[in-house]
DNA sequence: ATGGTAGACCTTCTA
């Protein structure tokens, strides 16, 4: 099963980029984020005439995010608790159907800056009621998949610059330490697992020539529990479509679980 | 040099 995690910068912006990669890369689940719409703004018919079924957690403007997958969504959930006053839309759950079910959460962990403000508070807030939900979850002890954009740098290894980034909400020790924290409940990085070599980017800011320039970051992750890091297979950054015509900042990511054992 | 780009949307916010 191939699972990906993108974020867009607005699905209907993206719409031709988005299907035309859906087509050739054929991901059997997505969780995309940033899709900057309400959910009756979002193109459903347009993945289900890709064989998707679909689930939307939207807000007008800003954040928001979708699941997708080709056999039926089961018990879909919106929203992460902990916080009644939270009304962002970042986080969508449900259970991908089939021989062996999968539960899969797409998050868009909240981008934190600047440091110093309610906005940095927010994200450890955030972190930690993520932190709280995932420690339920792995009790159920399935095949589990978080994947999203997690607005974490890991490690100095996952940036190009670590100086440049010291004073980012994405790079910050207690940014770090709560990402730690979610990897010590059990959660395995896929990428480390499968991969792990450094420059493994997922996003290139529009800005300054960082494309062309590679002046990335490693933000988008899919963290497995370990049922379902027992079946990774791989991972693939999907690095070339930043340099396509129109593209999001980021890239997708895809995990490759065997699920044929 | 505090720059630069992109998207939603209505003048500025978020990233």
């Amino acid at each position: 099963m191939r699972i990906a995690t993108w974020n867009v910068n607005s699905i209907n912006a993206r719409l031709e980029t988005v299907l035309s990669w859906f087509e050739e890369a054929q991901p059997d689940v997505a969780c995309l984020q940033e899709i900057k719409c309400v959910d009756e703004k979002f193109p459903t018919e347009a993945f289900e005439r890709l064989g998707y079924n679909v689930a939307v957690h939207g807000q007008k403007t800003y954040n928001g995010v979708a699941l997708l997958s080709k056999t039926p969504l089961e018990d879909v959930t919106r929203g992460l608790g902990g916080d009644e006053t939270d009304d962002h839309a970042r986080y969508i759950e449900g259970v991908i159907s089939g021989p062996t079910p999968v539960r899969v959460a797409g998050i868009y962990l909240p981008n934190g800056n600047p440091v110093g403000t309610d906005k940095f508070t927010y994200k450890l807030g955030w972190m930690s009621r993520l932190n709280a939900h995932a420690r339920g979850l792995l009790a159920l002890e399935e095949p589990l998949v978080i994947a999203g954009d997690y607005n974490v740098i890991p490690e100095p290894a996952d940036v190009h610059d670590p100086a440049a980034w010291t004073g980012d909400a994405l790079f910050q020790p207690e940014t770090r330490a709560a990402f730690r924290a979610l990897k010590w409940l059990g959660l395995t990085d896929a990428y480390m697992a499968a991969d792990g070599s450094p420059g493994g980017y997922t996003f290139w800011d529009y800005q300054a020539g960082a494309w062309p320039r590679d002046l990335g970051i490693r933000i988008d992750h899919l963290l497995l529990s370990p049922k379902a890091a027992d079946r990774l297979a791989g991972v693939v950054i999907h690095r070339g479509v930043r340099g396509r015509d129109k593209p999001s900042d980021h890239v997708p990511v895809v995990a490759e679980l065997d699920l044929s054992f």
